[in-house]
Order: structure tokens, then sequence, then C-alpha cells
DNA sequence: GTATCTGCAAAACATTTGCAATTCT
DNA sequence: AGAATTGCAAATGTTTTGCAGATAC
């Protein structure tokens, strides 16, 4: 299936914009920021806003295409991979990385009544190569 | 051990404002924003400012005598409680709980080589309340 | 032709910074 | 007095909003 047949399953009108932001994050797993979107595409679609950036993403973490992660102090970062994994950025190279782990249960029990639909855990520390020196 | 004691011990020199806003936080576990604990404190100390609390909160987790949370869309929330838990927002009635779980294993397995420094697992869903109806 | 989408400019907000006034010892 | 702390005002930077023009069907 393209990326305007999975756009359009998802009730969402494939528009150049959005294929291509669609696109970037599905060629770049480097959880961008709006800007790093932004500036990407530009050359590509010169008319390109970053008013239009945030609305389609908005669009596709509705719809349930990204998700939207809060590891960053300050600005968004958008993730296309929306299975069960996890965050951590090394505080000195300053990456994400992910996280795949199937064997550790990582969902804490909750209270009773509680139900969760969204979760998200997040590490700090530091990664393979700057934990070395 | 007083609070005044709690700060000296941490290197932290025990003014008015760093008192009266450990003890807001003390008191208060609603993990509460800038602007919460400015407006709270507001009528004790008239000419408390936003800079203030904002120094203040930042030399707390600096110490580690608090944690941040990020799990706000806009803004930044603090918790005094830095034991190993969890948050989980209500995105109905929009309060934040504390999740405490000892017997779910909740840190994922990372790649060898990575330090983990810092980790903060945070839900979205419906509270106990707000799922009844 | 109508509804949707795009993008500019301005607004909104939380947070940070520079610096002068204040406080404490 | 000297060092640390406080707080005002301005700046910063991200995200949102209003609206007019463009696009698609």
């Amino acid at each position: 299936m393209n990326i305007s047949d999975l756009l359009l399953s998802n009730g969402i009108k494939p528009s150049i914009q959005r294929l291509q932001i669609f696109n970037f994050l599905f060629e770049n797993r480097i959880h961008p920021s709006v800007d790093e979107i932004f500036i990407s595409l530009c050359s590509q679609i010169p008319t390109l806003s970053k008013t239009t950036v945030y609305n389609t993403l908005k669009i596709f973490e509705k719809k349930g295409l990204i998700q939207t992660l809060k590891i960053e102090d300050d600005e968004l970062r958008f993730d296309i991979d929306i299975s069960d994994h996890y965050h951590f950025k090394c505080t000195k190279c300053k990456k994400i990385f992910d996280i795949y782990d199937n064997n550790t249960n990582t969902t804490p029990t909750l209270p009773h009544g509680f139900i969760c639909k969204k979760k998200q855990i997040n590490m700090w520390g530091l990664c393979k190569n700057c934990s070395k020196n």
C-alpha cells in the first residue's frame, strides 16, 4: 500500500504537503521536530508554512498514524513508529533512541477503575557511544 | 528535620521564598504548575515574582529534591515525591494521579552500554471517577 | 460552486535572560 | 562592604489562531 492510500484509508485527503510530511517521517526515523521537518521540506515545497506542518502532524496524531513525544524540554518530537516501544534521550549527544523490549512488562498495574489509553516511557542518560568516554 | 535544615543539608540557603515554595509542594501533592504555586503564595509573599518561582524550582530539581514532569502539553509540573512512581493523567478531569507499583518491573532492558539516569512513565486515560460515566 | 486545505501575520503563552534593587551576614 | 538572592521588564521561542487566498472535486 502506498502512502496516498494509507492516508485515504485513515480518512485523510492526501495533499502534496501531507504526503511529503508523512514520507519524511517514514524515511527519517529521527523523531524530528516541527522545525526539522519544515526545513527539510522547504526546498521541495517552497510555499510550505510551519502552520501546515503543525496542522498536518496534529491530524496524523489524531488519526493514530504517529505519536507526539514529550521527551524534549522545549519542543515537540514526532514518531511514526506507534508500536509499543520507549525512548531514551542521551543527555550528551542529544540523540533520541528507540528502545524495544518485549520481555519486560513495562505497564504499571493501575488501580481498579482506571483505563489507560496512552502510555509513554522516557529515559534519560548516556548512550553506548557517550558512556565510553 | 524541618524544611530549613533539609534545604541547608542540600546546600540551599533557606530564604523565605524557598521555604514557602518547598512547603507548598510538601503540603499540596497536586503536581502544581509554576502558576499555581505563584498564585497560592502571592498573598503570603506579596512581592513574590514568577522568576523566583522558576529559579527556586530549578535549584530544587538540580539538587534532587523534586522532579519536573513533562506530562502536560503546555506547562511544567512539579512533584516533591522523587520515589519510583508513575503518573496518570485523566484526560477528562485533568487530574494527575500518582501510581505506585512495586510488583511490575517497569524499567525496559536497555541495550548494552546505555546508562539510564532518569526515567519517567506517563499514562493518559480515564480515572476511576470519570470512567464510571 | 462549495467545501476543504494552505499559509501568512499576528497573538498567545510559558519560560529565560539581563540587570538593578534588595537582603543577609 | 560583599556575596547571594530577588524581582521587574524585556526577550525568546514554540505553538495557536484568524482569516484570506488557493486548491480540489
